[in-house]
DNA sequence: AATTTGACCATAA
DNA sequence: GTTATGGCCAAAT
């Protein structure tokens, strides 16, 4: 089992209507302050693990990731997450304090 | 086999 | 608010 295999699980993990950051998942997932590893998995992730809602991962600043992979689709993903009842603040952010995922209350 | 690359975070100026 | 820097891993070329 490789390190990825560890975020990916956590990822998967990421209760509906919650986000997680990077640092975040890299802890869970055993990597501690390794965010940046995160960010690498994600990037091949779909190719093999397509149910991993990756864009419920975001980073420090509350803003989803942007990739030329995604190509733009950032936009409608985000849709999706006002769907799980996660709101976008003016500067198209997302409050951590309030939809930061605790790993302790699942 | 070696090099490149790619969704980050915290700190400092 | 911005820009720069250091730290780390696996897959793709």
């Amino acid at each position: 089992m490789s390190s990825y295999d560890a975020i990916y699980a956590v990822v998967r993990r990421i209760p509906k209507g919650r986000v997680a950051t990077y640092g975040q998942v890299a802890e869970l997932a055993g990597l501690p302050g390794q965010a940046r590893l995160v960010g690498y998995a994600l990037y091949r992730v779909d190719m093999q693990h397509p149910d991993i809602p990756w864009q419920r991962v975001v980073n420090a600043k509350g803003k989803i990731s942007h990739s030329v992979f995604r190509h733009g689709t950032d936009y409608a993903q985000r849709s999706l997450l006002e769907a799980e009842g996660i709101h976008f603040t003016a500067s198209a952010r997302i409050d951590l304090s309030v939809y930061r995922w605790n790993p302790a209350e699942t």
